[in-house]
DNA sequence: ATAAGCTTGACAAATGCTGTACAACGAACG
DNA sequence: CGTTCGTTGTACAGCATTTGTCAAGCTTAT
C-alpha cells in the first residue's frame, strides 16, 4: 500500500529521535562523529535525517548499554548481532542492582529478622522513592513470591509469613486511603469471594484501580457472596472486581460466582483475577483478567463516560 | 441535511480555524505564504474561507509538530501520509500527555481556585504514582516556576501564592516524616539563613537526600547562625545544608555564614545551594551546591563510612 | 466607525550544526 | 594508595536556518 515508507527512508528529524530513544541532541551528534553510531542522511539545511533503520538501531544501542555494556563495546557491531545480543541480555538478568533491588533485600531482611514495623517502613520509602507502578512490580510481587518460595523450604515460620503478609496489607491499605479522589470518580468494588482468605492479590489490583483515578471500596477477604451484593446495592459501582489466589475450579466458589452474578445489577460488569483465576471454568456474564496490564485495559474500557462536575 | 456541505466545501473565516487548530492567525497567513500548506478559498473582499479538510489537515500538522518534527519537514506532505506519520508517533512514546502533565494541570487548577487541599491531595496522589524523584523534577518545580510566572503577570493573587505554597511545603514535610530511616543513617542538618524566608527549595533538598537514606533535620526557614549552631551541637550532624532563593551577595548574609562557619564543628562540612547561591562571593570551608544532580553527588561524597546496624 | 482581515517586510527567538572543552567515573598503573 | 589515562556525557561559543511575531498601511465588514 506505501508508496515510498522504506524503513531506510529517511525522514526523521533529530528531535523526533530524542523522544523515541530518550537519548539527548548532544549524545547522538556525539556517537555519530566518535563512533560512527549511525549515518543520518542530511536534509536542505545541513539538518539530520533519520531512517526508521537508525532509530531501531539506536534503541538497541540504549538497551546493551543499560543491561551494563559500555558504548564503544557495542557501536561497532552490524545489526543482527546486536540484536542477538540484546535478546540475550533481556533473558539474563545482566542488570547492576537497581534501586528496587535494594529495597527489596533491606525488606527480606527486615522480614527474616522478624520486624514487621522495620517492613513496613522499608516499604513505604519504597513506594515513595519509585512510584506505585515500579513499587508494586519490581518489589511488592516479587517480595511476596521470594516469601512464599523461602517459606516453602522451610526457613521462615509461619509467624514470619503472616507478620509480613499483614504489614503489606497494612501498606495497601495506608495507599488506598491515602489516593482517595474526589467526588465524580468511577467506582470500583474490590473484595475475595468466600473460602478466599488472601486479600493481597486484591490488593494490589486494587490500588493499581486507584492510581488509574478509580474510587476503590475494599471489603476485605473471604466474603459470602451475598454480602458483597448488599454492598453493591448501597455503593452502586461501576465495576466489582474479585480476585482469588488459589486454583479451586470446584468446591464452593463456582456457586458462589453464579449467585452473586446474579444478585447483581445486569449492567454492573464483575471482574475476575488473580493466580488461581486461570483455572476457573469460563461462566457466562463473568470477565477473566489475565494480569495486571490486562486489568488496566479493563478498567479503561469499562470506565463510564466521562462526567467532570467541574 | 444539507445539499452542499462536503468537507471541501470552503466556509469557515479564519476566526474559527485559529480557535480549532489553536494557531494564531498570523502563523496561519504565514505557512499559507510560505509553505503553501492550505490553499483556502477567497470570499467576497479577499477574506479566506476554509474547508473542513483544511482544518483536519491543519490539525494533523499541528500534532506532527508536537510530535518534534519541523514545519517544513510535514507541510509539503500528501494528506495520508501525514496521517501516517501521526498516527505513528502517536503509537510510539511521543505522548502528548503525560501523566506528570496532567498532574501539574490538575495542581494548576486548584491553585486558580484556591482549594489548596485539593492541591495537596493532588500532590500526593501524583508522588504515589510517579515517586519522589520523577515527581519532583516533573510536577513541583514545574509548579512552582509556573506559578511564578503566573503570579508575576498578575493572574494570581498573593493568597493564590501563599496557600499554594503552604500546600506544597505541608506535603514535603509529609515526605520528610513518612522517610524517616531508622537508626545508624547518616544525618544532616538542614535550614535556611536568616534572612530567606522560603524554604520550598531548601525542603526539596531535603526531600532528595531523605531519599538517598539520609536522616534530615529540618530546623525551618530564617533562622540565626547562632540558632543553628546550638541545633548542630545538639544533633551531630554529619553534614549541614543551607539553601538561599534570593541572591544576596552583599548585606548580613555572607556574615552569618562567616558566624556559621565558624561556630560549627570545624569537621563538619557545609553546603549551601540554591538559586541565589551562584551570586554568593566563594567563601573558604562552605561548599556550594549547583543544582540538584550536583548535590546528590556531594551527598554521595559526604557520607560518612557506612556503618550498618545489622 | 470600530473591529477584523489582508499584504509585505522585517525582526528575533528557537533550534540545529560544528568544534572545542570540561567534568565525572572507572580502570590501569606506578 | 594516589596518579594517570581512556571513556563518555554535557556545556559553550559562533554561525546558519527555521519559524513565530510584529508593524505599517490598506481594505472589508458589522
Amino acid at each position: 500500500m506505501t508508496t515510498n515508507s522504506s524503513p531506510s527512508e529517511p525522514r526523521h528529524p533529530i528531535r523526533v529521535v530524542t523522544e523515541r530513544t530518550g537519548l539527548s541532541p548532544d549524545v547522538l551528534r556525539a556517537w555519530e562523529r566518535r563512533y560512527g553510531a549511525v549515518n543520518p542522511a542530511r536534509g536542505e539545511g545541513r539538518h539530520r535525517l533519520y531512517s526508521d533503520d537508525d532509530i531501531r538501531r539506536l534503541t538497541l544501542l540504549v538497551r546493551a548499554i543499560q543491561a551494563g555494556r559500555s558504548v564503544a563495546s557495542v557501536v561497532a557491531l552490524p545489526p543482527e548481532e546486536l540484536g542477538r545480543l540484546v535478546a540475550e541480555d533481556g533473558e539474563q538478568g545482566v542488570e547492576a542492582r537497581t534501586p528496587a533491588q535494594a529495597y527489596l533485600a533491606q525488606g527480606m531482611g527486615a522480614i527474616h529478622d522478624l520486624t514487621p514495623a522495620l517492613l513496613e517502613a522499608t516499604l513505604r520509602r519504597a513506594v515513595l522513592s519509585l512510584g506505585i507502578p515500579e513499587f508494586l512490580g519490581k518489589v511488592l510481587v516479587p517480595m511476596i513470591e521470594k516469601v512464599g518460595e523461602v517459606w516453602h523450604a522451610g526457613e521462615l515460620g509461619v509467624a514470619h509469613e503472616h507478620a509480613a503478609t499483614a504489614a503489606m496489607e497494612r501498606l495497601l491499605g495506608w495507599l488506598l486511603r491515602e489516593l482517595a479522589p474526589g467526588g465524580g470518580a468511577p467506582r470500583l468494588l474490590m473484595a475475595t469471594p468466600a473460602g478466599e482468605r488472601h486479600g493481597l492479590g486484591a490488593l494490589i489490583a486494587a490500588v493499581s484501580a486507584a492510581v488509574d483515578g478509580w474510587h476503590v471500596t475494599w471489603l476485605g477477604a473471604d466474603l459470602p457472596a451475598l454480602e458483597i451484593a448488599a454492598a453493591a446495592r448501597r455503593d452502586l459501582p461501576d465495576l466489582v472486581g474479585l480476585s482469588i489466589a488459589i486454583p479451586k475450579g470446584s468446591g464452593a466458589l463456582p456457586r458462589e460466582l453464579a449467585d452473586l452474578r446474579k444478585a447483581l445489577s445486569i449492567d454492573t460488569p464483575l471482574l475476575l483475577g488473580g493466580r488461581g483465576a486461570s483455572a476457573m471454568p469460563a461462566t457466562e456474564g463473568i470477565i477473566m483478567v489475565r494480569d495486571l496490564p490486562h486489568w488496566h485495559v479493563l478498567l479503561r474500557t469499562h470506565r463510564p463516560t466521562h462526567r467532570w462536575s467541574s
